[in-house]
DNA sequence: ATTTAGCAGTCAACCAAAAAGAGTGCTAAA
DNA sequence: TTTAGCACTCTTTTTGGTTGACTGCTAAAT
């Protein structure tokens, strides 16, 4: 620390950044073997080292014991801050896309949603959420169709609002040749491309089946699969209050953790196994471990519940947790929050409030 | 599994009542002697491990090794939920309490911070941060001191709005005896009990000068600490994304990771080094490490900015990761989203909207 | 017929010692 | 001034043995 004023050799600085970065990236303690392969540095890793030993003895660079590399020292980081960094510019993309995030408004009912997600989290102690059907903000821009055999083939749908590519699997219970399944896309793209889930009735899939001489019984099973991706499409699922989940043993093997926590970002899974269930059903369900739930969540259980508004579902909300998880107050909180609610909404509600908004 | 539609007698249901609530309390397998002692199930253990040995071939019971005691399978967990749970019933306390949480309602501002909380963490991929200070809400509602020795004693505060009591060790640079003590925190109950933050001003100060004619003195440096403490108890922290820790290694130790959660949530240690810094300034500020911060924090990075609106700080918006951050990045996106943040304001909110609204 | 006491058996958890591996500092040569 | 090479240090991983908890079973007691 003797040399504060000293101006640091350009090759002190083009190693001390060098190692900064590394570990920033890396989050290792940085060798002299790896910047001299890895970082070019042009010299040898003796002189790197002693470069290094001379980094320490400044404040700059700390080794966290004898035989490991070099870590930044809080002084490193603070010259790296002050003065090494280059500002970051962000590009006019990443500069919208910040700017649209911010601007998104949300809509009444996903206030409430949002809301009651925060408070069952905070009462139950487990990691709540809510699922927000919106199919009718969805639609397919494209269709493709992939033949496997003659009683199966992948659909394959390209939606128009976001950029997700959805996949299906389509199981016959007859046989169909190359040719109608080509015929199908067509038919698909003529008729189904940017309509909405509202808007797909009788009329429209009797024109499909006239348009498709030879195999009008595909329609009726094409239909049902593209409606099914479409309500995946546009639900939409929020979590809270995820890290209490770290609370619970069961949770304390990180790995398992960042499995559950990634299933979550992915969102399909759950929504699937949320969503699969008969929307009519207003009452709580209870998924145990592997009970119809997606594979990485073995040993969690999901209770979730419809809520209704005059009728109609408007979401859902849940508690994920482990299996072992306080049933009684969870099934409670769900069931009174969900009365709680419907009070809410009929009583503060304008009329026009359940209707979709545009973004 | 052979048995599925016989009854189960009533003791094994008690047995199986018993390790499941077990279970779900300790989290462990759950053995026979235990409950004997502790559940008080009135049979030894031997008896207890023979319906345990028939349980688990029901299918209701596993054991995670041959020397491990009795966890619920799911099954097990399944006839819990369906026969064995009693529902719990609210008290009217608590459903008041969730009713209050769920009709809280959020000014137009502390949606604009969360908004912009989510992007930022969302963006940089660290844990965002929130923070927004409402003296004026706050007011003491009763003082008491402690007299430790002639030049230290603790001030008591409890604030009238939430429950919280706030201590304060107070140093002097003079002597003062047990009686001024004393007297002070009688003229403090007497002027600034209620008063809130905005309303403590010179004249009042002069009036408990001059009821404390023997040491005047101790006023200034008592309103400077209630001046704080009205500050940290008004802040409001909020996190966004704290999940997005779990995958830098350096949090991969849950301890660790445990100590920062909690350091969220007392809130005050953040709030404190984040307010106590001069809140007139505007720059990016980075805090490194130990750098003025919270112990538990010592090996993370805080960088935080003022937000402000017509010259006056509505806030302030922060991002908290591991030292070895991806500084660039994150000193690019705090600076861009202040700016962006000031534009929404300056364009959407209307004039009323920086009011402070009542709950 | 049911319950209980007692004991041998099993397996995870814990701890200490040994082996492996990575990176340094230093010396001597280029 | 730079580089090659080697001995040294300290963490990490592996191994082996000990401990402790709980069971299942058998034989005695109720």
């Amino acid at each position: 620390m003797d040399f504060d004023t000293t101006e640091l050799s350009e090759r002190k600085k083009l190693i001390l950044k060098s190692i900064i970065e590394a570990h920033i990236k890396l989050g290792e303690p940085v060798g002299s073997k790896y910047l001299m392969q890895e970082a070019n540095i042009p010299y040898s890793s003796a002189t790197i080292r002693n470069e290094m030993a001379e980094l320490e003895q400044l404040g700059y660079l700390e080794q966290p014991h004898t035989s490991a590399g070099r870590v930044p020292s809080e002084l490193g980081y603070r010259f790296y801050v002050d003065s090494l960094v280059q500002q970051y510019d962000m590009t006019t993309k990443e500069a919208a896309e910040l700017n649209k995030m911010l601007s998104v408004k949300m809509s009444e009912i996903d206030k409430i949603l949002e809301n009651a997600t925060k408070v069952a989290s905070a009462i139950t102690n487990y990691t709540a959420l809510s699922l927000r059907p919106r199919p009718s903000s969805i639609t397919i821009r494209r269709y493709e169709t992939v033949y496997l055999d003659s009683r199966n083939f992948v659909l394959v749908m390209i939606a128009s609002t976001q950029d997700t590519v959805k996949t299906k699997n389509v199981k016959l219970p007859f046989d169909v040749t190359k040719e109608d399944i080509a015929k199908l896309s067509e038919v698909l793209n003529g008729v189904l491309s940017g309509v909405g889930i509202d808007n797909i009735n009788i009329s429209l899939m009797m024109r499909m089946e006239n348009e498709m001489p030879d195999c009008p019984e595909l329609v009726g099973i094409v239909v049902k699969s593209i409606y099914e991706t479409m309500n995946e499409l546009g639900a939409e699922i929020k979590f809270e209050g995820v890290n209490r989940l770290l609370q619970y043993p069961e949770y304390k093997d990180i790995d398992k953790l960042q499995k559950m926590l990634s299933a979550f970002e992915d969102k399909n899974d759950i929504v699937k196994a949320v969503s699969t269930i008969d929307q009519s059903d207003d009452e709580t369900k209870v998924f145990i471990g592997s009970e119809n739930m997606v594979k990485i969540m073995d040993d969690s259980t999901l209770i979730y519940k419809n809520l209704k508004l005059n009728g109609k579902t408007i979401g859902a909300i849940g508690i994920i947790g482990p299996c072992r998880m306080d049933y009684s107050k969870v099934l409670s909180t769900i069931d009174k929050l969900s009365d709680e609610i419907n009070h809410l909404c009929e009583n503060n509600l304008v009329p026009g409030a359940l209707r979709e908004d545009k973004d």
